[in-house]
DNA sequence: TATTGTGAATTTTTTCACAGCC
DNA sequence: GGCTGTGAAAAAATTCACAATA
C-alpha cells in the first residue's frame, strides 16, 4: 500500500502529524547517545508531550513498540522519517536576500535535516550576483528557470508583505506546491499548494496575551 | 470587571485567541485605507478564515457588530488591542547576536506592533560592545541587571540548542515569564511562564509531509 | 434586506483506563 | 511488573442554521 493512500485512508489527525518531527528530533538525539530503547513516557517528557498522547500519535502509524519494553529508537526514527518523506534530500529556495533571507540561508539546521538551500533570489541589482557564503544571489527574473534547474521542492519567502502574494502566485505557476511564508500576510493559494506561516509579530502578540493569564 | 478575570470566566478557546492578531492586522490595514465598516465574511476572507468562525471568535469578546451592517473597523481593532494587552509598548530582549538574532534585531515589524527591542545579549567577546544599528551588544553576564533596568517583558532566544535550556532557566529566575524560542528544543519552564516555539526545520518537515498529500 | 450572534450539531483532539503482551 | 495499543469518554474546536435586528 502506498504511503499517500494509507494516510488518506487512516486519517491521521493533523495535530498528530505536526508532533512527529519533534519526536523524531529526540529519537535522533537518543540514537546518537547510543540509547536503543525508550518508553513512551520518557520520549514524551523530552518532547514536551505526555505518554498517552505519544502512544496514540504513534498508533496511527502502526505498532512500533514492544509491550513491557518500549520503542526501538532507530527503528521508530527510521519509520517516522520515511513516513514523512524525510529520507531523501530536498532542494529548497529562499526568495528575498534581505536580513532574514540571508540569516535563513546561513542557518545550519536545515542541512542537518536534509533540506538543501540551493538557490536564493532577490530583485535588488545591488544584491544580485553577490555571494552569501558559497551561494550566489540570483535575479528573481530567472525564478522559473532556476527553480526547474535546481529541482526546488519547497520555497521559503522572506520578502516584504507587499510583494508576497505576487511572488507566491509565481511560485505556484512554476509548479511549487509548498511554501514557508515569513511575510505577515495570509497567502491565497490553490488547494493543491500547502503553506505554513511564520509571523514573528503575531508570536509576540500571542505571548503578550498569555503571559498575563499565566501569572 | 478586570480583563484577566473576564478571560478566565468566559473561557475563550485558545484557538480563537491565536487568530485575533491576524484579524487585528487586517483591521488596522482597513483603517489605514479609510474603510470604516466590514462584514464578517469580508474580514474573514482577508484573514484566511471564514465568516462563522470569525463571528464565533469575536462573540467571546462581546458584541461588536451591527446586524445588517457589519463591524466598526476602528472600534473592533481598538478592542482587540486592549483585550490582548497590546495598547502599550512592551520591551523585548533578544538573547544571541548570531545571524538570526541580528536579523531579528533589525526586523522593522516588531516596532510597528509596539514591541521595542531594547537590548541584545551575547557571550562572545568579539561581539560584546559592538553595535547592531543603534543597539549595543551586551554581555550575557549582565543579563539580570539589563533585564531589570530596561523593564523587559518578553525575551526572544536565538541561541544554540545546547545553551537554550540553561538560558531559559536564567530568564525565568530573573522574572521573565514570556519567551519566544528559536532553538530546536522543547523548553521546560514553570507553569507561570509561557513559551512559543519557532522551529524552522520542523516547519519544513511539516511542509514536506503535507505537500505530498495535497498533490 | 443584509448581517450579526449563538445554541446545537458535528468534527477533531485529548485524555483515560485497562486489556494485552513481553 | 512494566509498558504498549486502543476503545471509550471527555474536552475542545469548528461548522451550521437561523432567530434577532439594524
Amino acid at each position: 500500500m502506498g504511503r499517500e493512500k494509507k494516510i488518506k485512508e487512516k486519517k491521521i489527525p493533523q495535530a498528530a502529524i505536526i508532533r512527529l518531527p519533534i519526536y523524531l528530533r529526540y529519537l535522533n538525539e537518543l540514537a546518537q547517545e547510543g540509547i536503543n530503547v525508550i518508553s513512551s513516557n520518557e520520549l514524551a517528557e523530552l518532547a514536551g508531550s505526555n505518554g498517552p498522547q505519544l502512544r496514540k500519535d504513534l498508533s496511527y502509524l502502526g505498532e512500533f513498540g514492544t509491550r513491557g519494553v518500549g520503542y526501538d529508537v532507530e527503528r521508530l526514527a527510521h519509520y517516522i522519517s520515511s513516513f514523512m518523506g524525510l529520507n531523501k534530500e530536498q532542494s529548497v529556495a529562499i526568495i528575498g536576500a534581505g536580513k532574514l533571507g540571508t540569516a535563513l540561508c546561513r542557518y545550519k539546521g536545515f542541512a542537518e535535516k536534509g533540506f538543501k538551500i540551493c538557490v536564493i533570489f532577490d530583485d535588488d541589482p545591488n544584491k544580485i550576483g553577490k555571494n552569501i557564503d558559497d551561494l550566489l544571489i540570483e535575479d528573481i527574473k530567472n525564478l522559473e528557470k532556476e527553480l526547474k534547474e535546481k529541482n526546488v521542492e519547497i520555497c521559503i519567502m522572506a520578502v516584504p508583505a507587499s510583494q508576497a502574494q505576487n511572488i507566491a502566485d509565481k511560485l505556484v505557476l512554476y509548479g511549487i506546491n509548498a511554501i514557508l511564508n515569513f511575510a505577515p500576510i495570509s497567502l491565497k493559494v490553490p488547494e493543491n499548494v500547502v503553506t505554513r506561516q511564520i509571523d514573528l509579530s503575531v508570536e509576540l502578540q500571542i505571548l503578550s496575551f498569555f503571559k498575563v493569564l499565566a501569572q
